[in-house]
DNA sequence: GTCTATAGGAAGATAGAC
DNA sequence: GTCTATCTTCCTATAGAC
């Protein structure tokens, strides 16, 4: 397990710093040299650990995936009716402006037309999806939520309200407009006490 | 005015094969040569138009972020209730596995850092965000919906449901996640019938 | 495991001829 | 306006020494 020091091996090293570019310039921005350079490690290094380019952001994006869906499993997990844990799902904090690590790849075409790249970030979203939904059906039997809501929908207008939180932020250059979308969200989500 | 034939001047190629090429590959994916081949012009031609790749880029996005608005506003100005023309807006026809060509900007490293490039992008959502305002308010005012919300807010989650709508059908390869979370959108939206 | 050397091609232009 | 030549740096490795 990756100790997280500064001196870890250089296998560690060129993970991380892989997955800190990727999640700031994407796979097509991001080179070899400059992942070399940020994780400290020379091109003998890197091809000795890594196949090439496509192996090292496979780990990279692995690992990534891994660490955003236990994240997410830390807030949906916890104790609390339903609005509550999607609430501070929602609400948990974020680096709203670096933008989603995982859905930032979506646009990368080079991720998308790999089949391999692009099976960690269907599968966490999917997972996310999945989790959202059976959280959305709980309120649902429990009399929180009323109406004609289909939990799987809701729980991609959720995923979706995130995702696009960050185009928003990003687009305005400030994490407000990602909040306002959440808490808009909150609004047309919240049980009415009439 | 472009003509939109296949023998327009060079200038107008550059740019048309530029927009199509920063909407599949971005800013950061889109080389010089890669445009000069889509649009059947020499480097001469390319730099005798354009002073180089930022100033095409900026004369492609803004004709983008133009077609955009106007494809926007013909659904939106339509007549109507307002719940109708937003689940116009949210169902039209989309080409969705290509994605948002003007979001998918703000995922761009060098598209956000460059205020110019960034302008028009922010400019377009803005002024999406204020035209669903104004629609959600309409709403409001001839009691279409209820509860306690903000126009604002429901617009940004309006937007940013179109825009993660996207994220989730590029992550799946299918543009069904895309209307799943639209739908989840326009049930939470949908005035109650008790 | 890590280093240096080498390599063919692309990125992003500039200069000057036509 | 467009073409070709030229330039420097970067991209993505491979080979072989240490």
């Amino acid at each position: 397990m990756y100790s997280g020091c500064m001196s870890a091996n250089a296998s560690e090293r060129l993970i991380e710093a892989t997955r800190s570019l990727l999640w700031e310039r994407g796979y097509v921005g991001t080179s070899p040299k400059a992942i070399q350079q940020a994780a400290g490690a020379g091109q003998g290094s890197m091809y000795h650990h890594f196949t090439g380019k496509p192996d090292l952001a496979l780990a990279a994006i692995r690992r990534t995936a891994e660490e955003m869906r236990a994240a997410a499993e830390r807030v949906l997990g916890a104790q609390g009716p339903a609005y509550a844990r999607i609430e501070a799902y929602l609400l948990r904090e974020r680096d709203v402006l670096r933008g989603c690590p995982v859905g930032r790849l979506t646009m990368d075409p080079e991720v998308i037309a790999d089949d391999e790249l692009r099976a960690p970030v269907d599968e966490t979203l999917d997972w996310l999806r999945g989790r959202l939904t059976g959280i959305v059906q709980e309120g649902l039997d429990n009399g929180e939520f009323s109406g004609p809501m289909r939990p799987e929908e809701i729980a991609s207008t959720v995923v979706a309200t995130v995702q696009g939180g960050y185009v928003l932020a990003r687009a305005s250059g400030s994490p407000a407009a990602f909040d306002t979308a959440v808490r808009g969200l909150l609004a047309l989500l919240s049980p009415r006490t009439p």
